[in-house]
DNA sequence: GGGATGCTTCGATGAGGATCAAACCATGCG
DNA sequence: CGCATGGTTTGATCCTCATCGAAGCATCCC
């Protein structure tokens, strides 16, 4: 009989069906409501206004009131870590796929992860921005180059706005299996790539599809 | 309704109380027989084997067998870096400790991670490597410096010897925060620790105390 | 106010699963 | 072979918890 964190019950959490679909849900980062989050999940609105207090019980979630909506999101980071992380032994003991569908494909290249770019391409990105000294890689620890703030300013991105979280951290990728960028700087590039229109999310998933001339403009800014 | 590789699934076999427990037991590194699980667990025979064979078909446990003793362990690394991951939002978002016992101090200075040292020690001792240059850190990725080979052949220890699994990896440590050494050469350094009873097992739990003198060596060889 | 929408609470139902005792296999020992 | 030890299987019991309909709050709009 051990002692320590309470492992099961955060488990047990995520271990229901429902309540997984849910939090898979939220890792594309934006908050939903009780009623999105009842429909993405297939149960019935009580059903999952019965999950959601559980799962804000178990501090997994935050909720904002906002007028008579209520817009639950992960808690922060850390969840979605540990998300990714059962996601990617899921994936790895989980029966073969047959084949891949189209929209894994897509997952794989580019999605969202809570609130920054995973997949490929972003990790592709980080690298990139290592190899031009932009951003410093230091353990898992990520600090910003010389030239990051000039860099980024040039690209409209202003890296001191939010000082509350870290600017740069690093996110292991489950599909790639190696660091991409999160962090507020994470989080602004995502943002500058959807709002550029260079990539539109995809309907009811966290893929991230880039257009042929988006994809271009980010390879040139980020890339090159 | 989503899809996906099936977390619910992963989760909920963590979720369970006894299972968890069998799964932190396991966390020691070396595997145990179904009695052994039993009895961490708190649990009759019949049930921890029941608990077991889920957790068989779940994939997360690899099954040895010698004579009528069976051995159940970790299925691998990646299993062992999920329940790090959930271990470290239960600590998080858990009750907050009254006070941390004399055991969780233990733990944080130095405690073994599947097969290799985790705490604040080996998180000092991966960054020492790095800056005398004998690892180098890419990424998450760790490789070998130049003067690995013979540095650590001078210690006893053999960096070519068991080339299945990868010989360096980086490990994040719920506790520090920070990586630490996994990977072959990781577990090789734990063997070490322990054949030069530099340290010894804290009896059922998984944190490893130093004695004075075998500190002392340690930090001789490993953070001068 | 009155009605509509969004969400939660209550209550009843039902199914899945955790549990253990007893019986059943398998291996090792003398 | 006969017995002891280590493990699994079976069967029965029990309880938690997911589920949804109906009713209850809260907020917004007109």
């Amino acid at each position: 009989m051990r002692e320590g964190p309470d492992i099961a019950r955060i488990a047990s959490l995520v271990g229901d069906p429902a309540r997984a679909n849910m939090l898979n849900a939220l890792m594309g980062g934006t908050a939903l409501t009780a009623s999105e989050l009842a429909l993405e999940a297939g149960v019935s609105l009580p059903t999952a206004s019965s999950h959601l207090s559980k799962l804000m019980e178990g501090g997994l979630l935050t909720l904002a009131s906002q007028g008579r909506h209520r817009y639950y999101g992960l808690a922060g980071p850390q969840v979605a870590g540990m998300i990714e992380a059962i996601t990617g032994v899921a994936e790895a003991v989980g029966p073969r796929r047959v084949r891949p569908g189209p929209r894994d494909g897509a997952m794989r290249v580019a999605r969202v992860c809570y609130d920054h770019l995973a997949g490929e391409q972003a990790v592709a990105m980080l690298d990139r921005l290592v190899d031009k000294n932009i951003l410093v890689r230091d353990d898992k620890e990520i600090r910003l180059g010389p030239s990051a703030a000039s860099h980024f300013a040039a690209i409209g991105i202003d890296v001191y706005t939010k000082p509350r979280r870290p600017v740069c951290r690093a996110c292991l990728d489950w599909s790639v299996r190696r660091s991409h960028l999160a962090g507020t700087l994470g989080a602004a590039i995502l943002d500058k790539i959807l709002a550029e229109k260079w990539a539109r999310r995809e309907k009811d998933s966290r893929a991230v599809v880039f257009s042929p001339p988006g994809k271009q403009a980010f390879e040139r800014v980020f890339l090159a």
